[in-house]
RNA sequence: GGUCCUGUGGUGCAGUUUGGAGUGCACGCCGCCCUGUCAAGGCGGAGGCCGCGGGUUCAAAUCCCGUCAGGACCGCCA
């Protein structure tokens, strides 16, 4: 139907004829002659159309998003009507013939890059806002990040396996979305978190190197980054450590990335949970940019302000800000307390290194020396503290490094790190237990181990493990560990995090049994395409780069999604819907 | 489960603080004019359950209560 796309007419094509198929991106009718924007997905150009020329449609009778295909020969513009704006604009196409292949009703959203429709009406009519050129790029991008990612996986000799859809539910972790039984009624089948127990059975199998872009569902609240189904890089690799597995994922995620920027990603730094946590308060560091936090608790160790006694004192030096107003101040104090910080002191330094705050009084001449060696400040700097145990401090000074220096997520480029040694228990359940911080098949870190016997109590959360997780720009991209592949280590964690032998037997017997079988010692990784796909598309919400997204509520305003189901089919299913109360 | 923001012709907004006639802006739509525009321009026109329900009031887009929908966040997401 056509020969060439409409976004790709260049200059090497004048004086020939073109066959253009394609959709009205505006026209402007001047009477004797008209204008046509053809857009086609590589762009638009411009047709120049002379009423009383051309064969075929009316072509006043044209407008916006009609389905166009003209004929039509390619010329150069006239001097003084080049349009820099547009790729094709040196060149326009003098329309012979105009078909109206399809016509439109107006379209109820604007159609092109800009974005100020209401989103509910844009999911409504995905298929029209699909033409624009943000979701255009946006998913071309998304296909070319899932094509490097594959040969990059390829290359490294990873093999792509297909894991099931209908999986046994397990009470662990995220809600299950639940399918019921035809054949079994009364049973159900769970969509799956993710391949989890399948690639560490593909191990036990033998695959060696294994990899999918997978599909996971969690039937959890949807936020920005989160929808209930995303798209995964789920990988696993046979004798292989943790080393082996970052260096198979950095390589695939930077192979993404340098397609898609033409950028190449270097190195990618690596952080300890404790050192992310100490220096950025997150264990999510967004390392585009700087206010680190600093360790005063050397400064302050032995003071007679109240307020500073605790575990742990810490501060920001937030440069330039020693004009902030009251209000600001203020505002920042009770960010600090609705975090959970009993309060948080703000320092101005002023010339001569005079450190100017209603706390100044409460602290030594050494301390105040001390405070603005230990934070390097310099007049003109505010100093932001705060005081208390050591987990609150560095959670809540990292909550306000973010909201003082945190770029939109277009800028700053992309700056990835490795965060490792994450705790292997994240808490202490009421009864003692410690809660898994990944999950059961974590390995300890090798140094902790005998922690394992040997601690009590909140010593628990002190015990490190093999997981680690890759962090982009301040978003959690994904994570991964080594596999625990020890059957009497195995059981001592499920001992300690409170299942019993039978128990886990029952829900993860297949597992258990398949580790007596010569399981070879692995470790895998898996992170989410969405947010990668995100944050190189400079979009803040993922939604923005899936094609069919959901809202908030889990609607689908486009096909009505979810729908009640015909009683006869749910009779079949054997379940019966209780009213709503 | 919770907190906050938003809801006004087809679209995007202003109007709500301080109640007084559906008032306004831009885009789009319809008709006419127009041979170099590119978000074309000119003239004219149509188009409203102010999300929905209740309350207060002489009077509600505006104040109050409830509810629905969308969004941001907390909880949740091993």
């Amino acid at each position: 139907m056509r020969t060439h796309r409409a976004g790709d007419v260049r200059p090497v094509q004048v004086g020939s004829s073109v066959e253009l198929c394609g959709w009205v991106a505006s026209r402007r009718d001047h009477g004797g002659v008209v204008f046509l924007d053809l857009r086609d997905t590589a762009g638009i150009v411009q047709v120049v159309v002379d009423p009383d020329a051309v064969a075929g449609a009316d072509v006043h009778g044209v407008r916006a998003e009609y389905c166009l295909r003209v004929t039509g020969t390619v010329r150069e513009r006239p001097e003084g009507t080049v349009n820099p704006d547009l790729a094709t604009g040196a060149v326009e196409v003098a329309a012979a013939t105009i078909e109206v292949l399809n016509p439109s009703e107006p379209p109820p959203i604007p159609i092109g890059d800009r974005v100020d429709a209401d989103e509910m009406l844009r999911l409504r009519h995905r298929y029209l806002d699909l033409r624009g050129e943000r979701l255009q790029r946006n998913l071309r991008l998304r296909a070319t990040v899932n094509s490097a990612i594959r040969t990059a996986m390829e290359a490294q000799g990873f093999v792509e396996v297909e894991t099931p859809m209908l999986v046994a539910s397990t009470p662990e972790g995220a809600r299950d979305f639940v399918v019921p039984s035809r054949l079994s009624p009364g049973e159900f089948y769970a969509l799956p978190q993710s391949p989890q127990l399948f690639k560490q059975l593909l191990m036990v199998g033998g695959l060696d190197r294994y990899y999918q872009i997978a599909r996971c569902l969690r039937d959890e609240d949807l936020r920005a980054d989160r929808q209930f189904e995303f798209m995964q890089l789920d990988a696993e690799m046979s004798f292989a450590d943790g080393d082996d597995v970052r260096a198979v994922i950095s390589d695939a995620v930077k192979a993404a990335a340098e397609r898609v920027t033409g950028e190449p990603v270097g190195e990618i730094p690596v952080l300890t949970y404790a050192e992310a946590m100490g220096r950025y308060g997150s264990d999510k560091p967004d390392l585009r940019f700087g206010l680190e936090l600093v360790d005063l608790n050397h400064v302050f160790g032995a003071t007679e302000f109240r307020a500073f006694q605790a575990d742990s004192v810490k501060g920001i030096r937030w440069p330039g800000q020693a004009e902030l107003g009251r209000g600001r101040l203020d505002a920042l104090i009770d960010r600090a307390k609705q975090l959970g910080a009993a309060g948080l002191v703000w320092v101005k330094v002023r010339d001569g290194a005079t450190l100017e705050s209603p706390t100044v009084k409460f602290m030594s001449e050494a301390e105040q020396v001390g405070l603005a060696d230990a934070t390097g400040a310099e007049a003109g700097d505010l100093l932001l503290i705060v005081a208390g145990a050591r987990r609150m401090v560095d959670a809540v000074l990292g909550t306000i490094r973010n909201d003082l220096g945190r770029p939109p997520v277009h800028e700053g480029g992309l700056h990835f790190c490795w965060v490792v040694d994450f705790p292997l228990f994240e808490d202490l359940a009421d009864d003692g237990s410690p809660i898994p911080a990944h999950h059961p098949f974590t390995a300890p870190h090798p140094d902790d181990v005998g922690l394992l016997d040997s601690a009590r109590g909140d010593e628990l959360l002190t015990v490190r493990s093999q997981a680690y997780d890759l962090v982009c720009n301040g978003w959690e991209l994904g994570s991964g560990s080594v596999r625990i592949h020890d059957g009497a280590l195995q059981s001592r964690i499920f001992e300690l995090i409170g299942i019993d032998a039978e128990t886990a037997q029952a829900r993860f017997g297949f597992l258990l049994d398949a580790f007596r079988y010569g399981a070879p010692p692995h470790a895998g990784f898996a992170f989410g395409i969405d947010r990668l796909v995100g944050i190189l598309a400079g979009e803040e919400n993922i939604r923005e780069v899936i094609a069919f997204p959901k809202t908030q509520s889990g609607a689908d305003p486009l096909t009505g999604a979810p729908t009640p189901v015909d009683d006869r089919h749910l009779r079949e299913l054997g379940i019966q819907v209780r009213p709503k109360k």
